[in-house]
DNA sequence: AGTGGTCCTGCAAAGGTTTGCAGTGAAGTA
DNA sequence: TACTTCACTGCAAACCTTTGCAGGACCACT
């Protein structure tokens, strides 16, 4: 029933292979005979059969997307972009969720291995070396962790972390919070790192609690211990995090910011909906994701042939290039300065400018939605 | 390089076809046999090649998911649920994002139709008949859609927003707004029908405003409109544009839900998290992933055999159910009373209750989160 | 006229798997 | 004992395409 390049060859008179060379090879056949194939084959409505070609080319011209949760919103702008930049070029993506959890992702990785060309690992929560040992078996590209020896990219969200502490230094908080996410996260480690380092230079303390499943919940569920820690600023792992944190610390009737600064990282789209709306770090994800298709498709050019590719799949590992996108530190209504009266935690009826419109900031002027300060590494 | 069916049957000392029924047909091999050669393929990392089953099976064990846009939150519940339903099927799922362009639609289905089983089409924009006309090259389910013949998986918005005019009504509504969704869509028809008629038979003058972008931004836009219009309440087509018209009409002074009452739809969790919490009518979008992937993996029970398959093919459709969901109209704090003095659109230091905890709603008793109405229908 | 080159096309093998058919040996039946 | 049945296994074709190789036609040059 489905029309091959048999019926093709028939209908326009010549052999299949000059069919197949018609559109794999065109200079290779005669103008004429080109386009008379080509009228066949619009005619007869044909597509080459991708499995066949996949079976002796070796390229299935399709690639993996393996993504941690999918009803996160930080991951669909980045999938978003990861699918249309492939099938710009021609390339067909596979997603798959792994709920979090580790080993879904090395079985979805031996899963799809045989079916795609490469995988996009995207944010991983498995091991260094787990993740090395499985790039033997697929081309992998790693996306928000750094391995080495892998083409990776990565979001600079150590300097975002940074950035934001020194944001709520400068607004005069002393001692911080911060609510980290999940086990195994890279992306984690590195906010742990250099916000401890920023807030060590600022002469600021940082308390770290956590880990937490990064939601809305995982949030939420830190509201007391906020509330009690003593902190005057948090900075959340993510935005979801942020936002189940002020969710709970409004249930309490601590108000943010008068009483407590929240930072986010991620700038998800819905940060700019909330109110107070979220001060964040807006990572670049829908670069990410063409990006990481990009290096994905850019290594391995030329097609494995039949002999033994060895050389090419053991020998010289190509560019394992690692990208680093620059982030930048959103100011908006979630951050404010710090009330020089201990902590006004039971104020709920503080007459201190409110979310919408603080008439005077009384900080080092920051416009909100304005870039204060960013950070670029190539 | 990689591992064969035949290197598996060497290694076990049998010829390969007893290898591959050891996968495809367990019952038809020796079990002493099966468990040598399933240890030997375990040893090997043996992995079928698909590509290559589906060559000569027919089967491709894909599906295609094509979605009017990924980053539209209401989106990703549904895909999580679909792929993760697909694997546990053994299928994998293509997820191609159409940026609601009718024609992108039409091409992905062709450019997928050869190399998966079946495609779920989400929410199309494109025509009945241009869908009905595909449905002969690929088997289809139809999402958020009724197509005659064909299998559909449907919400049953129109009672969602029979409800949701009720409860306005309730609250004695007599202006309502509807704010229309993208041209092409079923669901905004069917939204329109269904709370055209419940306005008029309970008394109410509905006024439609669109078509628009179903986007924070398409909301946003006629905030201005809405406020001329003099209308006391709104239904939005979606959770996205009622949260940007509320945004919009916060920017212009008028408050939600005093001086306006806002109903979305479909009860993103971002509708949870916005002040006001909004009032909206749930959509079970998981389920609803689930039972298109159930729904398309059930017709065609058996692979296209060599001969022409043909009675199968065309002859008998098999079973084309249509499956309409149940929705939910749960009322959080976006919708309230109309006050009785006019249209006090200019008062934004109005007294009345607050977002936040209304002391005395005055109007039906609906707890927040509370359902108050559903529709049920298989 | 002979030589060499270019351009186009056909031939056939190859890729990894499934499956109808036939063959083997053993067990069961008459 | 002879025949049938059964369980298992091997053989080889088939799925659709790509591609190295070789052959044919034609042209230009010597």
């Amino acid at each position: 029933m489905p029309v091959t390049i048999r019926d093709v060859a028939r209908a326009s008179g010549v052999h299949i292979s000059t069919v197949s060379r018609t559109f794999s090879a065109p200079h290779l056949v005669n103008p004429e005979t080109r386009v008379r194939v080509l009228a066949c084959a619009e005619d007869l409505g044909y597509r080459p059969n991708r499995a066949a070609r996949a079976l002796i080319t070796g390229r299935t011209h399709n690639i993996g997307l393996i993504i941690a949760d999918i009803a996160n919103p930080f991951f669909p702008p980045l999938i978003k972009a990861a699918e249309s930049q492939a099938r710009s070029r021609d390339y067909h993506v596979f997603v798959a969720d792994t709920n979090e959890d580790p080993s879904a992702e090395e079985e979805l990785v031996h899963a799809l291995a045989k079916q795609v060309d490469g995988v996009l690992l995207c944010s991983p929560r498995m091991s260094n070396s787990l993740i090395e040992q499985l790039s033997r078996e697929v081309p992998l590209v790693v996306i928000n962790r750094q391995v080495a020896g892998l083409p990776c990219v990565m979001m600079d969200v150590g300097q975002g972390a940074r950035s934001a502490v020194e944001h709520l230094v400068g607004l005069g908080h002393r001692r911080i919070g911060l609510l980290g996410g999940p086990r195994g996260s890279w992306t984690n480690r590195e906010i742990r790192r250099t916000a401890g380092a920023a807030a060590r230079s600022g002469g600021a303390e940082l308390t770290l609690i956590g880990p937490n499943p990064p939601t809305v919940a995982g949030g939420g569920a830190q509201a007391e211990h906020v509330r009690r820690s003593g902190v005057t600023a948090v900075l959340a792992y993510n935005d979801l995090m942020a936002i189940g944190l002020i969710e709970g610390l409004d249930a309490l009737g601590v108000r943010v910011p008068q009483d407590v600064s929240v930072v986010g990282i991620d700038d998800i789209a819905l940060s700019r909906l909330t109110r107070p709306k979220l001060t964040t770090v807006a990572t670049p994800t829908g670069a990410a994701g063409r990006s990481a298709v990009d290096m994905l498709l850019q290594q391995d050019p030329e097609a494995p042939r039949r002999g033994n590719g060895r050389s090419t799949a053991t020998g010289d590992r190509r560019t394992t290039a690692q990208l680093m996108l620059q982030t930048e530190l959103v100011i908006r209504d979630s951050t404010g300065p710090v009330l020089r009266s201990g902590r006004p935690r039971t104020g709920a009826a503080t007459d201190g400018p409110g979310p919408h419109g603080p008439a005077d900031p009384g900080y080092p002027a920051a416009t909100p939605g304005e870039v204060v300060a960013s950070s670029a590494k190539e």
